[in-house]
DNA sequence: CAGTGGTCTAGACCACTGG
DNA sequence: CAGTGGTCTAGACCACTGG
C-alpha cells in the first residue's frame, strides 16, 4: 500500500468517526489517534488540517478536536459547471448546440488579447442538471491545438477535464463578472422559460498555469433555478494586531 | 525573540528576495535556505507554503521554488456599498427611505435565527453613486442596542462604520447570494428605470466577530450600472488520489 | 494542574525534473 | 544521474484550556 492510499484510508476512518459523532462530537487526542493509525503525530495532523480546511473539523488548542458544528465559510473556487452541479447533488449533462471555428470580432479579440480576425473555437452548449435546462453557455477557446477538438468527446467529458487530460492545458484561475439580464426569445426557448425572463449572465475569462488566456465564456443561467453563492470575509482592520503565522 | 517574530522576520527576508527577483525568479533550495535562516527544513517549508498560498511563490517538485509569474488574485472581500463605490472611483451617497422597528415574519426570523415576531430594525435606503440611483437596499438589523439608532446619523456615516464606532459591533464575514430578478413598478420608479427592468438581487447575511448574526440585507442593483466581479482560483490539483468515486 | 493542540527539530527516504 | 521539492518519523517543548 502506498502512502497516498494509507492517508486516504485514515481520512475515511476519521470521516466515519466524525459521522458517527460518537463522543459528543469530540475526537480522541492526536497522540492517541496517531498511535491507533500507526503514523507519526505530524502525519496525522496533516490529515486533520485538511479536514479542518474542508470545514469538517474544528481544533482548539488546549481543548481538543471537535466535529464542526456549522459548516465553515469555504473560499469561492473556480469550478466547472459539472463540478458545481455535482456539488449541489445534481447530475450534470450537456447538449452540444454547435462547435466550430470562428474569426474573433473586435470585442472578443480584445478580451482574448488576440488580433481581430484570429481563429478561435466556438462551443455552444445547453447545460442541464437532472435533465432540466439550467444554462446556455457559449465558450471561445483560444489554444490553437484545440482546433482538432471533436464535439463528440464533450458529450462524455467535462471541458476542463478534457483540456487537462488530452491537451495538458490546466485551468488555474478566472475573472468572472456576474450581471442580470433578460433572455431573448431564442435563448428563452432553449432554456424552456417564457421570453424575456430574467437571467443571470456570468462572463468568465479563464487563465492557465502561466497566466495565459484559455477561454472566454458567457453563461446564461435560468434565474429561477440558479443563484450564485459567495462567502466573503472582512479584511482584518488596521487596529488588529497582525496574527503571526 | 519569540517564535512568531522569528517567522515573521524570515518571511520578510524571503519577500525581499522575491522582490529583488535576484536569481531569475528562482529561490535557493530549501535545504540551503533552512541552513541560512537557522531553522529546520520543515519549519522553512511552512513559511514557503504560506507564501505559496498567498500566490507569491510557486513550487515544483524536482525543479525548484519560483517567484510567481502571475499577479496575485485578490480575494473577494466583504465591503460596504460606500467602500465599494469609492473603490470604483465613484462618490457614494444615501437617501433614507425609512427606518423603523418591525416584527420579524416567519421567513425573516428563520434567516436571522430569531423567534418569529422578534423586533428588528428595518432600514431602507436608496443608494447612489455620483448622485445617480444605483441600488435599493433593505437591511434588517438584529442587535438590540441598535433600537436607539438615529436615521440622521446614517446620512453622514456608513452603516458598518457606525456599528463599529458607536456600538463596538464589528462585521467579520457574510454569506451572499446573487440572483437575477425583475423590478416591481415601485422599485423601478425609485431606481429611475422602466418597470420590469432586470436587476441583480444580492442577499447578504452578515456575521460578527464571534459568528453572531448582525444583519440580513437585500439589495436590488440596477442591471445596467452594476455588475458583480469575482476572481477565483482553481483548487490546487490534489496530490492525493481521489477516494474511489 | 493534567491534558490538549501548536510548533519545531534532525534526519530519512520518496517522487519528480531536467540535463 | 544529481538535485530538487514532498512526505514521514520520533521526540521535544510551547501555549492554551478547563476543572
Amino acid at each position: 500500500m502506498d502512502r497516498a492510499q494509507k492517508r486516504q484510508q485514515i481520512k475515511q476512518q476519521l470521516l466515519a468517526m466524525i459521522k458517527s459523532n460518537a463522543n459528543g462530537g469530540r475526537l480522541p487526542p492526536e497522540r492517541e489517534l496517531s498511535e491507533r493509525f500507526a503514523v507519526a503525530r505530524e502525519t496525522l495532523r496533516r490529515i486533520l488540517r485538511e479536514l479542518e480546511q474542508d470545514g469538517v473539523l474544528e481544533r482548539k488548542q488546549g481543548a481538543g478536536t471537535f466535529v464542526s458544528g456549522q459548516p465553515v465559510l469555504k473560499q469561492p473556487q473556480l469550478r466547472s459547471f459539472s463540478e458545481e452541479m455535482r456539488e449541489r447533488g445534481l447530475t450534470p449533462s450537456s447538449e452540444i448546440l454547435s462547435c466550430r471555428r470562428v474569426a474573433a470580432g473586435a470585442k472578443l479579440a480584445s478580451r482574448l488579447k488576440l488580433i481581430p480576425g484570429s481563429s478561435v473555437m466556438e462551443l455552444r452548449r445547453l447545460r442541464m442538471a437532472n435533465d432540466e435546462p439550467m444554462a446556455l453557455e457559449t465558450t471561445y477557446l483560444v489554444p490553437s491545438q484545440l482546433q482538432t477538438l471533436e464535439p463528440a468527446e464533450l458529450t462524455r467529458h467535462s471541458l476542463y477535464e478534457l483540456l487537462a487530460q488530452r491537451f495538458d492545458i490546466h485551468v488555474r484561475s478566472a475573472m468572472q463578472q456576474v450581471q442580470a439580464t433578460v433572455l431573448s426569445e431564442e435563448e428563452a426557448d432553449l432554456l424552456e422559460v417564457p421570453a424575456f425572463s430574467p437571467s443571470l449572465l456570468v462572463e468568465r475569462l479563464t487563465l492557465g498555469d502561466s497566466g495565459e488566456i484559455i477561454e472566454f465564456a458567457k453563461s446564461l443561467y435560468r434565474a429561477d433555478r440558479y443563484r450564485f453563492e459567495l462567502q466573503v470575509r472582512r479584511p482584518p482592520t488596521a487596529a488588529d494586531p497582525e496574527p503571526a503565522a
